[in-house]
Parts: C-alpha cells; sequence; structure tokens
DNA sequence: TTTAGGG
DNA sequence: CCCTAAA
C-alpha cells in the first residue's frame, strides 16, 4: 500500500494544477484556510503522546530514555480496527457531501499533562518528553500499554484517570471575561502574577470566542459555556452517549472529543479542508474478486477520502470531586518553572518562548494571571475521545467484495497510522505551534480557551512509512521541530499492514465512505449483515460513485453538520466535458433558473452534483466563453461546447426579458 | 427548498 | 465551491 500526497489538489482541497488562477473569490477564502492549516503543524508532545498510544500496540517505546531518539523502523505490525461510530443515522446530505466526518475516529484518549510541560520542540529539554508526565487512558484499549515508561495507562476506564491521585487539579482562572463565580473568584485567589510578561502567548490562542471562523473548535455546548461566563463553571456536559462529568470542579477539566462531532459550520469547514492523500491499494484477492454483483456495484471505484484537518472538539467536562486542590508545592512563575509535585516535573520556560507582547496585554495579562497560581500540581486534563483519522483515498476494483473494501480501508487507515502522524493542538482554531511552550503558556489551562481545545491527527508527508527515520519534512514542521524529530516520528514505522482487522485493537476509527451519489446500494443488506465487524458498519455510507466520471467514493464519517463545529468544504470536483455536455443541453433545453430541473434531467445520479453547483458552472462556462481561449484554465471545453453555451445564454436571457417585460411592463419599462 | 448572485 | 438573501 501506498500513500501519496493528491498532488492535483492543494492543501486546503482545491485543486490546483488545472486551475492555476484561482478566482479571485477563492483566493480569499484559501488565503484563510491557508491560515488555519499552516497554524495546525505544530506538534505537541503531549499529544505526541497521545498519538503514540494510536499507534503503539505493542513496542516498548523508551522515549523516555532517550528524547531524541529516533524512530526504529523495523516495528511490528499495526491492526487497527475501523469502525463506525455513528451512534445515529445520519441522512447523507448531498450538498454536504465530503463536508463533514470524512475522517475516521478512533477510542477515546485521556490524557493528564501537567500545565507547565513544555510543548515538544526543538530546544525541547529532555525534562518535556513525551513519556514523562502524560498519563495517558485509552477508553477502548487494544494499545500499547507499555509505550511509554511512565506513562499510567488506564485502559477501559478513564474515570480512573480522572481521579487517580496522580492528577493534580489546577485551581486558576483566566481569561478576562472570567466571571464571578464562586469558584472562580477562588482560582483567581490562589493566583498571583510574578512577570505576566514571562509567558507569552500568541495572540491568535485567544481570540474572540465569537469568533466562530477562528475558533472553530468548540460544540455548541462549549460556545455556548465561553460565550456565556455564567455558565462557565456550570455543568455544560451533554454528552449523548456518556455521562462522564457532573460536577463541576475547576480545577480539573477533561475535554473530550465527541465522537459524533456535528460539523455545521460550513466557513470553518471550508478553512479546515486539508491535503488529500491517496493510497493507491492493490491488494484485492483474486478470490474476493468478482464475487457478487451487488458488491460490485456497491464499490464502484475507488474510496477517496480527504485527510482533513481533525475536527474534533472537546467538550468541555467537569470532574467529579476526589479531584481536590493538593497542597502547593510551590511555584515559581518567574523562573518559568513549575514545581508539579509528586508525578510531575519542572519545566523550564525557555526565553525564547517568553517574548513580551507589547500588543497583547490582555493576553498576557491572562496568561500572568494564572501564572500566579502558587499551588502546584497543576494538570490539565484531557480526554480525547476520539480522533479522525485524516482522509485516504482508496482504490479497489469494483469486483472486489464488500469484505474485502472492508480490508483494504482497513488496511489503508492502518497504513496511515503507522505511516506516521503527528498530532496538532488546536486552540480557539489556531494551531498551537510553539511546542516549547507550556501548556499554561499555550493557553490550556483548565479555566480559559481551554474549551476550545482540538487535538488533530496529521499525517506526516511522507510517501512511506521507510521515512519516518528519515528527516523531517519541513513543511510539516515547526522551525523549531526541524531539529528533533517528531513526537510520532518515534514510532515505529510498520511497514507490513494487518490484513485482517481485530476488532479489539481500537475502538471506534470510523471511517464510511460517504454519499456521493444515489445507488442504491448505499444501504446494502450486506454491510448491516456484518455488525460484529466493525467496518461493517461503515459500509452503511457507502455508496458507489455516478457512473459519470467521477472515480472516487469519499470515505466520511457520517455526521450532519452542526452550527458551531468545523466543517469541510466539498471537494473541487471539475465538471469534466462529458458533464458540460450534459450540462449545457439540458439548459438548452429548459433554460436557465431551472436549475432543479437541470439537475434532475441531467445531474439527478451525481449526488455531488447540486443545482447550485450547475448553477454555477454555468455561470463559469458563461464566462469561460466570453474570454479568450488562452485565458481559461482547466480541462478545455470544446469551443463548440462553449458556442452552444453562449447562444443558449442568450437565448434564455432573452426569454427571461421578454417573460419580465410581460409580467411587469410597468417595472421594465422604467429599466428601459 | 430553490434561485440568484456575490464572494 | 461557499454563503445567503429572497422568494
Amino acid at each position: 500500500m501506498v500513500f501519496q500526497k493528491r498532488s492535483d489538489y492543494g492543501s486546503c482541497g482545491y485543486p490546483i494544477p488545472v486551475m492555476p488562477q484561482v478566482p479571485k473569490s477563492a483566493r480569499g477564502k484559501r488565503s484563510v484556510r491557508k491560515k488555519v492549516e499552516e497554524s495546525q503543524m505544530c506538534a505537541f508532545d503531549l499529544l505526541a503522546a497521545v498519538a503514540g498510544d494510536l499507534l503503539l500496540e505493542k513496542e516498548n517505546f523508551s522515549i523516555l530514555n532517550n528524547a531524541t531518539e529516533t524512530p526504529c523502523p523495523a516495528s511490528p505490525k499495526h491492526t487497527v480496527k475501523v469502525e463506525s461510530n455513528m451512534d445515529k443515522p445520519v441522512k447523507p446530505e448531498p450538498y454536504d457531501q465530503g463536508s463533514c466526518n470524512k475522517s475516521a475516529f478512533v477510542s477515546e484518549v485521556l490524557v493528564q499533562r501537567p500545565v507547565s510541560c513544555q510543548i515538544k520542540g526543538q530546544s525541547n529539554s529532555p525534562k518535556a518528553t513525551i513519556s514523562e508526565h502524560a498519563s495517558i487512558s485509552m477508553k477502548n484499549d487494544g494499545f500499547s500499554k507499555d509505550g511509554f515508561s511512565k506513562r499510567s495507562v488506564d485502559d477501559g476506564n478513564n474515570r480512573d484517570l480522572r481521579s487517580s491521585p496522580g492528577l493534580v487539579p489546577w485551581k486558576c482562572s483566566s481569561g478576562k471575561n472570567f466571571t464571578g463565580s464562586a469558584e472562580s473568584s477562588e482560582a483567581h485567589k490562589i493566583c498571583t502574577l510574578e512577570d505576566p510578561m514571562e509567558l507569552d502567548v500568541k495572540p491568535p490562542l485567544f481570540v474572540s470566542s465569537d469568533s466562530s471562523v477562528e475558533a472553530p473548535l468548540y460544540s455548541n455546548r462549549i460556545a455556548c459555556a465561553v460565550s456565556s461566563p455564567k455558565s462557565r463553571n456550570a455543568v455544560v456536559d451533554r454528552d449523548d452517549d456518556e455521562n462522564l462529568f457532573r460536577c463541576t470542579h475547576p480545577s480539573m477539566m477533561t475535554y473530550r472529543a465527541s465522537r459524533l462531532q456535528r460539523v455545521g459550520n460550513r466557513r470553518i469547514r471550508k478553512l479546515l479542508a486539508s491535503r488529500h492523500w491517496k493510497a493507491a491499494l492493490t491488494t484485492s484477492k483474486a478470490g474476493e474478486l468478482g464475487n457478487n454483483d451487488a458488491e460490485s456495484k456497491l464499490v464502484r471505484k475507488m474510496c477517496y477520502t480527504r485527510q482533513r484537518v481533525q475536527r474534533s472538539s472537546f467538550k468541555r467536562r467537569k470532574v467529579f470531586g476526589g479531584c481536590s486542590i493538593p497542597a502547593s508545592k510551590g511555584v515559581s512563575s518567574k523562573e518559568g518553572i513549575f514545581s508539579l509535585g509528586k508525578g510531575a516535573f519542572k519545566t523550564e520556560v525557555s526565553d525564547s518562548c517568553t517574548t513580551p507582547r507589547g500588543a497583547n496585554g490582555q493576553l498576557s495579562s491572562r496568561i500572568g494571571q494564572k501564572a500566579l497560581c502558587e499551588s502546584g500540581d497543576f494538570h490539565v486534563k484531557f480526554s480525547i475521545k476520539s480522533f479522525k483519522v485524516p482522509e485516504l483515498l482508496i482504490e479497489i476494483p469494483e469486483t472486489a467484495t464488500v469484505g474485502s473494501l472492508k480490508r483494504t480501508v482497513m488496511e489503508t487507515v492502518t497504513a496511515f497510522l503507522e505511516g506516521g502522524l503527528h498530532v496538532g493542538v488546536l486552540l480557539q482554531g489556531k494551531k498551537v505551534r510553539d511546542d516549547n511552550k507550556t501548556l499554561l503558556q499555550a493557553g490550556i489551562s483548565h479555566g480559559d480557551k481551554i474549551d476550545n481545545l482540538g487535538f488533530t491527527l496529521e499525517p506526516n508527508l511522507r510517501q512511506a512509512p521507510e521515512t519516518l527515520t528519515g528527516p523531517e519534512h519541513p513543511h510539516l514542521l515547526l522551525p523549531c521541530d526541524t531539529v528533533e524529530p517528531q513526537p510520532l516520528s518515534r514510532i515505529p514505522a510498520i511497514t507490513a499492514p494487518t490484513s485482517v482487522s481485530r476488532p479489539s485493537a481500537v475502538e471506534p476509527i470510523l471511517t464510511s465512505l460517504g454519499p456521493e451519489s444515489d445507488h442504491d446500494s448505499v444501504h446494502s443488506p450486506t454491510s448491516e449483515s456484518v455488525q460484529d465487524n466493525p467496518t461493517a458498519t461503515n459500509s452503511r455510507a457507502l455508496v458507489p460513485v455516478p457512473d459519470m466520471d467521477v472515480k472516487a467514493l469519499a470515505v466520511v464519517p457520517l455526521c450532519k453538520s452542526k452550527r458551531s463545529e468545523l466543517v469541510q468544504r466539498r471537494i473541487r470536483r471539475p465538471f469534466t466535458v462529458s458533464e458540460v455536455e450534459a450540462l449545457v443541453q439540458a439548459v438548452e433545453k429548459l433554460g436557465t433558473g431551472r436549475w432543479r430541473d437541470v439537475k434532475i434531467r441531467a445531474f439527478d445520479h451525481a449526488k455531488h452534483r447540486t443545482y447550485v453547483d450547475l448553477k454555477d458552472k454555468w455561470k463559469t462556462l458563461v464566462h469561460t466563453a466570453k474570454i479568450s481561449p488562452h485565458q481559461r484554465r482547466g480541462e478545455p471545453v470544446p469551443q463548440e461546447l462553449l458556442d452552444r453555451v453562449l447562444s443558449a445564454h442568450a437565448y434564455w436571457s432573452q426569454q427571461q426579458a421578454k417573460l419580465q417585460m410581460k409580467t411587469s411592463p410597468a417595472e421594465a419599462r422604467l429599466l428601459l
């Protein structure tokens, strides 16, 4: 299995090649997207730990002993279970196809990290290695339990972890919007600021909660909590499937990625479009071919998934009692060293990371406030319920069986994970790039914007796992990461993906095939009959691609958009000549202004073409027809078609004018 | 939901 | 393609 980055797509999912010149309108958006994307290129030792769990199954990984150790090229196989996470059936939205959930999820991960731990970086000191203080709990394990020597793993039950003694609540307020709830007041009390400027936090990390675009990583409930100061400390957990937190102890919080994050904010979604990866799969076995017509119909062509920026948002959670505020161990914010008490470590705040930002006095003060905390043992607790696996492209013969498809998906995901990926941290939708910052500095504290903390699994832009041991890809690394390998790069590369999924490997990595067309085989019984197979449920979402020419299936988790959550821009699918032909023909017949009819008439089977798309295409066609050939881009449209476009456009425009003249002569005359 | 247009 | 005001 080979992964290759799609060269025909930009990092945001927009095709670059055929359209060197991005439409003006798109440019702006792209820039924004890029902005977001770029900001996501970060590594985070904490997250590395998380990812480590995702990747490690049995290897003994000794990062602790050698933080800069290069990844071991040879490693055992991994089996990652791909499973549908859909708790509820979601009706595929044509228009939204590919818009969301095109990623798989993995099971919940709980991570605890001293607030002062450093975000891994170039100048990272061994003290801040992944393993040191990250307590990780894979709720639905199957992963390595001993990947990190010091890591405490509580597999199967994150509650234990939450209440484990080593986890010290962090009590400290942050944010200017902090309002005086009892808890917050108390938090203020225990905070003192010695040197606010010592802690530097990039402005973006503190964008207003109101900025939906910039802070896409929170769900509705979180947004509510943030926007409503009073509810800040209230019980806001409304998790559908779990009732883990009921208490609102401010000292410790758990963030949990919802498995079923609904992606609703298209604006955000479009910002988060990400790279595309292709997994050429040629693993179909002979015996699996041509067995079932239905299957072959089902497995039309290729499964195409985009690697997407993880859109998981983390629900703010509260932890029950049991999380008492520990006795102060003494914290010296001045020195940038926090004594975190038992099991904690000290991390120096390097000077380079503490550049005062005059323009952000506000921010500084916020952080400063946190820095004031005199009591040590502050931990930020994360509960990562699921991770989304970046989008993948899967190619499989249509004669392959569903079973082989499942395996293929499995292998793809597995290979992807094995191929090396790293975790990104997003706060308020902004990537936390500085790995050297402490959580505190980055604004990841228990009290503030952490509500909008997000994690992403990002593939290393390596073509093959072998490259794991090689130098990091510059563009994937932060400036400060160029020296030290990505946290996850230490994870041994697996070159031989398992061919059989193991149900217990890992819970929910949801990878489903998105609605790309309306083929009736979407809900093939076949897929339902294999419920025991985690990947089986995915098949429900599997749908063949329209005959037209689409050759890929989107592998997407099915989740409907939900406001305030991350959304994904649809993949761009340039119209082919045949499609244009069909469009022109339909418009000639029906005229403009009846796009729904046009859609039904000529693109009824192409789910990914909405009437809006057709309308847009016509618009561009008309424009294309008017400009000189050399100005045109993309797949050249036969002049003959363009001529028809112009004539049809002229004709129907005229008709429309006439119609208007009839219906409202007066107005029409006024216009003339 | 569709249209129509600007982005 | 996205976003939306209008219808």
